[in-house]
DNA sequence: AGTTATTTGTCCGTATGTATA
DNA sequence: ATATACATACGGACAAATAAC
């Protein structure tokens, strides 16, 4: 087996990534099995936890292996990816601002499902649902109001968390391990309503981009929907397109 | 200034991964200028420097920052690209429409650049420009004013053609031979002006879903601005966002 | 040109928590 | 329950690049 030059001249984590990622290419480890442990890399080439972490890391964002904790690390591709993703799509302030922001919580619900959501989840209405609704703030200037919906059944423990400080996506990340895989993206232009308008200090029929998104998880099920007001007199989405 | 919370509900380095991230697409910390390096960041918010290091990493991984040894880490960007890259977009109408459907041309005028129109095309202000302008209606029911800008130099026999009735893509490619490399879309909510309401049929202050579109020729250059305001009760975008 | 302080890069050791089998 | 494996977080040490003096 082949082992670690240790002079110094390359770096141990990418001697041991090279040898790992040989191995998967070269199917000395197979999709779907598993690659030796943290510790076991450690006692076969004498490294310390943090190199062989580093090395593993690196296979894991270069997609070639899956990490579960409690389980190990599994192949899952032999094919390294090197696509350049040149398309973007973001949103883009109109104006400078060097304040920083918060998101404030409006309220945190259980609620039952309306015909839209129902549908937009893939669920029937009157479904329970938990709603998060947040405004984002600089300073006491709202930004925008973001409205985001689960089936309750898929955020079991979601009312138990302060999503006014702790963050959605390492909830999901973490404690739902959710990896999406796709989304879809409504973009309207609205006049505020009623309701909305004092929540964003704007006067009733002001300009709105209303933006509907609903993500797809790994079992391309619709897991999530979110709607965001923004003002339009601080918010506009770009979008590059490549040919 | 913000301070973490240790109770260990959320991941030390994701809040303050958080906390830089908002700080950066807030302005606080601008394109060129250095985040507060490890050390700093130790000392303000009491961590050790792995932690610090792991939120600064994914910063880097997100194209937010770009870390110098000896130097320090510098914003390099501060709209972050989703995480889902590939991106189809699409104009929707909102309500099924079985008539057929004309663009009436309002008029079509050599004119001065504007300081918009001239950044957008990386020209000066005051260059001659070609504009048409043109609405697409059903009937007697306007849908959309699209207008049309290009450098006059660029399209020099336009002034002769009756675009009402010939397609400007086929006056692109066949008459003069331009390929389109990228574009980049603007997409705004804007209310309607004195000018364009009635154009449209609808009352000043209306929603409309506005988009500008500047099409890069093969050099890269600039060479088409084309803005479009959509009723907003018609039209609506729709984007899919694939990973 | 050389020294010094700063900043990030690499590497080690250790401890504890959490998910899985 | 127990063992295994990965996740998080702390501490320390030295190296290499950069910039300022």
């Amino acid at each position: 087996m082949a082992s670690l030059d240790f002079s110094g001249k390359e770096q141990l984590y990418y001697q041991l990534y090279d040898i790992l990622f040989q191995d998967i290419l070269s199917g000395a480890y197979a999709v779907g099995e598993l690659i030796p442990s943290e510790s076991e890399l450690m006692r076969r080439y004498g490294i310390s936890r943090a190199t062989a972490r580093k090395a593993m890391e690196m296979l894991a964002a270069n997609g070639l292996i899956n990490k579960r904790r409690g389980h190990g690390s599994e192949v899952v591709s032999n094919h390294p990816s090197s696509a350049l993703q040149h398309v973007k799509s973001y949103l883009k302030k109109n104006v400078v601002d060097k304040s920083t922001s918060e998101k404030r919580l409006i309220d945190a619900t259980i609620m039952p499902a309306g015909k839209e959501i129902a549908a937009a989840l893939d669920t029937d209405p009157g479904t329970e649902l938990y709603r998060l609704r947040r405004v984002r703030y600089s300073g006491e200037q709202p930004f925008y109001l973001e409205m985001n919906y689960y089936e309750r059944s898929f955020v079991p423990h979601a009312i138990e968390h302060d999503f006014s400080r702790e963050s959605l996506r390492a909830y999901f990340s973490s404690e739902l391990d959710v990896h999406w895989r796709r989304a879809v993206q409504q973009i309207y232009s609205i006049a505020a309503d009623r309701e909305t308008a004092p929540l964003l200090q704007l006067a009733f029929g002001a300009p709105l981009l209303y933006i509907r998104r609903i993500s797809f998880d790994a079992e391309n099920r619709p897991r999530e929907c979110v709607m965001t007001y923004y003002r339009a007199d601080l918010y506009h989405l770009e979008i590059e397109l490549d040919s």
